[in-house]
RNA sequence: GGCGGUGUAGCUCAGCCUGGCAGAGCAAGCGGCUCAUAAUCGCUGUGUCGCCGGUUCAAAUCCGGCCACCGCUACCA
C-alpha cells in the first residue's frame, strides 16, 4: 500500500423517521469515525460522507400520524440526528441529506446511465395500493389471516406465527396496518434493476474480496445464487422523480428509496466538492488509481452494499455482464471493503420482550460524556457478533478502565511533574527500563494501526490500553515520588519518560477518544487543535423540494495529530490538571434500569 | 424451510482461518506503594472450551451430526 492514498469512508445513512439509538451508532457511527481518524493521522486523504435517508413509506406514515408534511418530519429528524452525531464527535467531511437538489440530480443521473446501458427496464407488476392515498403499500404494511395456519396477525411478507413466507395476495381479509382499510391490488408499470445481468461480474469481483470479515463475504456470495430483477420505482408522492418523459411530472411515481439512498455516497461526495469550491475534487475518491473505499453499516444492510450498490456502480460504468459505456460522470470505483457490524442489544435479558426500547443517543449524551460511550462501543461493540449493552458494564468500563486506568495515568503523571518541576522536565541518561517503556509505546503505533486497518477495532483499543497499563507499571516500578530528595535528576528523567509515554498513549487513543485526547493535549501544554471536531453549518441552496436552506455536518480535520511518537518539549510549563473523566456512581445502574422499564 | 452468526472461568469476552500444556479484563483473596479521581503495582484460584461422533501422535481449533439463542430471507430501509 503506497501512502498517502485516498480513502473514502462511506457511512450508512441513518433513516430520518425518528431519533437514533445507541445501537445505530454502534453499528456505523463510532467504527467509521475511529477508522477515519486513524487514516487521517496516518497521513491519508480521507473523505467521510453520509447523511440522513429521508424518503420512503415509513417517513410518510410517521408524518401522517403527526399531521405534518414528510418534509417537515425529515427536517426535524435530520436536525436531531446531525446534532447527535456531532455530539459524538463523528468527523464527517460532509453529513448531508437525500432531499437536496444535488442528490436528486445525481440519483436521476445514475438511473439514466443504467437505463442507457440496458441494466434497467420497465415491467408491469401487480402491487398493493392504499385506496385512500394512492400510495404503494409495502408488503409489511399489510396484515391479515394466514392462509396456512389461520393466524390473524400475519404480515404481507411473512407469518410471524408459522414462519412461512407469504405473498400479500394470499392473505385472507387483508388490511392496511396504517389505517385498517382494505388494500387494492392493481397493475402498475415500474422500472426494474436487472440484477441477473450482474451475476458474473459481481461473482468475479467478490472473488477478489476474500479479505473481508468472513461472515460478510460468505453472506454476499450466497446472495449471488438467487439474483432477481428488483423494482426501483414506486407509486408514491414522496421521493426523487423518475427522470423520463411521461414520468417526470407524475405525482405518483418516484424512485424507490433504497435506490436513491445508496447513491447518497456519490452525491454527498459531489456535494462536498462543490461546497469546498472545487467541483471536481470528488473524483479523487471515486476514480483515482490510489482509491480505497470502506463502507460501514449494520448487518441488515449487507445486501445493499455488497450486492446492489456494486451492481449500480458496474452498470453505470458499463462493467456489468452486458458491458456498456461509462455514464457522464465517468467510471466509478467499487467498494474496497464492506465493513459490517452485528447488532447491539440493550439489557436484553431484563428488557427484551417489553417493547424493544433502546437508549436514544440524545438521552444518553444528556447525562454522560461522549468519550465513555465511544470507549464502550469500541471496546465491547458488536464487531463480530451480537453484544448486549448493560449499564453495569458501562459503569465498570468507565470507572475501572477509563478513569482508573487511563485518566489516572494522565492525572498522576502531570500532577507530579507540575508540582515538582512546574514544566516538562529535562531527561538525563535513559536506563534500560526507560528505553523499554518508550520502545513499547512506539511499537504500539504499528500494532494498533495494523489492527485498525484490518477493521479489528476491539483488538486495537485493547492494545492501546495495554500500553497505558505498561506506563502505570513503569511508574510503580520507578517510584519517582521517592526520588524527590535523593536523586532529583533521576526523578526528572523518570517523569520525562512517563510524560512521553502519556503523550504517545494520547495519540494512540485519539481515534477512539477524540474529546479527551484534546484535553490531554492541552494538559501537556499543547496548543491548538489536536483532535478536530465536526460542526453544524447552514447551507444556502435552492433545493428541488423547496427548502431554502439546510444544515450539514462538516469539519476541518487535516491539521490534527499524526500517527507517530512526537518528542515532548522539555521546559513546556505544566499546571496540575483537572481530571479528564468522571467517575460514575454505581447507583446510576438502577436509576437507568428504571428509566428503561418505564419504557421511554 | 434456506442462509449466516453465536455458544470458552462467577461476569464480559479473546483465541478457531494457519491443530501443539486453555487466555485477558473485571469480580474474589493476600501483599506492596502513597505521586494520583481510595486511583496504582505484584502474587493467588477458577474451566466437562454447548452435546455426540470422526480425522490426528495431538482438537476449543479441522470434518460430520445434533441442541440452544440471535439475525437475514430481497415490497422495512
Amino acid at each position: 500500500m503506497t501512502e498517502p492514498h485516498h480513502v473514502l469512508t462511506a457511512v450508512a445513512w441513518p433513516y430520518a423517521s425518528g431519533p437514533r439509538h445507541i445501537g445505530h451508532v454502534a453499528g456505523f457511527g463510532v467504527p467509521s469515525d475511529v477508522f477515519s481518524r486513524y487514516q487521517r493521522m496516518a497521513g491519508n486523504n480521507v473523505l467521510m460522507v453520509s447523511g440522513t435517508d429521508e424518503h420512503g413509506t415509513p417517513i410518510l406514515v410517521a408524518a401522517d400520524k403527526e399531521g405534518v408534511s414528510p418534509r417537515e418530519l425529515a427536517d426535524r429528524y435530520n436536525r436531531v440526528i446531525a446534532e447527535d452525531l456531532q455530539a459524538l464527535g463523528l468527523s464527517y467531511d460532509l453529513f448531508t441529506r437525500t432531499t437536496t437538489g444535488n442528490h436528486y440530480s445525481i440519483a436521476q443521473g445514475l438511473f439514466l446511465g443504467l437505463l442507457d446501458n440496458g441494466y434497467v427496464f420497465p415491467r408491469t407488476t401487480l402491487g398493493a395500493i392504499s385506496p385512500s392515498t394512492g400510495r404503494t403499500l409495502p408488503d409489511r404494511y399489510i396484515e391479515g389471516t394466514c392462509p396456512i395456519c389461520g393466524y390473524d396477525g400475519a404480515r404481507g411478507d411473512q407469518c410471524d406465527n408459522c414462519g412461512n413466507q407469504l405473498d400479500p395476495t394470499d392473505l385472507i381479509n387483508p388490511r392496511s396496518r396504517i389505517n385498517g382499510e382494505t388494500p387494492v391490488f392493481v397493475e402498475a408499470e415500474h422500472y426494474f434493476l436487472d440484477l441477473p445481468a450482474f451475476a458474473e461480474s459481481l461473482g468475479s469481483w467478490l472473488q477478489t474480496r476474500q479479505n473481508w470479515r468472513p461472515n460478510v463475504w460468505k453472506f454476499s456470495m450466497n446472495l449471488l445464487d438467487d439474483l432477481k430483477p428488483r423494482a426501483i420505482t414506486r407509486d408514491l408522492d414522496w421521493g426523487v422523480p423518475v427522470p423520463l418523459d411521461g414520468w417526470r411530472d407524475r405525482p405518483d411515481k418516484r424512485l424507490y428509496v433504497w435506490f436513491d439512498a445508496v447513491i447518497g455516497y456519490l452525491s454527498a461526495s459531489v456535494e462536498w466538492a462543490a461546497l469546498t469550491g472545487d467541483p471536481d475534487a470528488w473524483r479523487a475518491w471515486w476514480q483515482g488509481d490510489d482509491v480505497e473505499s470502506y463502507y460501514f453499516m449494520g448487518k441488515d444492510n449487507i445486501v445493499f452494499h455488497a450486492e446492489i450498490w456494486p451492481a449500480l456502480l458496474m452498470g453505470y460504468s458499463g462493467q456489468g455482464d452486458r458491458g456498456g459505456h461509462p455514464g457522464p460522470l465517468g467510471a466509478l470505483r467499487l467498494p474496497t471493503e464492506v465493513v459490517s457490524s452485528e447488532y447491539l442489544t440493550v439489557e436484553a435479558r431484563k428488557i427484551s420482550s417489553s417493547r424493544g426500547t433502546g437508549i436514544l443517543v440524545r438521552d444518553f449524551l444528556s447525562r454522560y460524556d461522549a468519550d465513555p460511550l465511544r470507549y464502550y462501543l469500541a471496546a465491547a461493540g458488536p464487531e463480530s457478533s451480537d453484544v448486549n449493552f448493560t449499564w453495569e458494564e458501562f459503569v465498570r468500563r468507565n470507572n475501572d478502565e477509563l478513569v482508573a486506568g487511563w485518566g489516572n495515568l494522565v492525572n498522576r503523571t502531570i500532577s507530579m511533574a507540575a508540582k515538582n518541576v512546574g514544566a516538562i522536565p529535562e531527561p538525563g541518561d535513559l536506563t534500560a527500563a526507560d528505553s523499554a517503556l518508550l520502545a513499547t509505546t512506539r511499537a504500539a503505533f504499528g500494532t494498533v494501526g495494523g489492527l485498525l486497518r484490518r477493521s479489528r477495532q476491539k483488538a486495537a483499543i485493547g492494545e492501546a490500553m495495554k500500553t497505558v497499563a505498561e506506563a502505570n507499571k513503569y511508574l510503580s516500578d520507578q517510584a519517582p515520588w521517592k526520588l524527590k530528595n535523593d536523586d532529583p535528576a533521576r526523578m526528572s528523567t523518570v517523569l520525562h519518560t512517563a510524560l512521553q509515554a502519556v503523550d504517545d498513549c494520547k495519540a494512540l487513543l485519539t481515534p477512539f477518544l477524540p474529546h479527551s485526547a484534546q484535553q490531554v493535549h492541552a494538559a501537556l501544554g499543547g496548543t491548538g487543535t489536536w483532535a478536530a471536531l465536526p460542526e453544524l453549518r447552514e447551507i444556502e441552496e435552492e433545493t428541488a423540494v423547496g427548502s431554502p436552506a439546510y444544515t450539514v455536518l462538516m469539519g476541518d480535520y487535516d491539521a490534527a495529530g499524526r500517527w507517530e511518537s512526537v518528542p515532548i518539549r522539555p521546559g513546556t510549563p505544566l499546571v496540575p490538571p483537572t481530571p479528564i473523566f468522571t467517575k460514575l456512581d454505581p447507583s446510576i445502574v438502577s436509576a437507568e434500569l428504571e428509566r428503561l422499564e418505564a419504557g421511554a
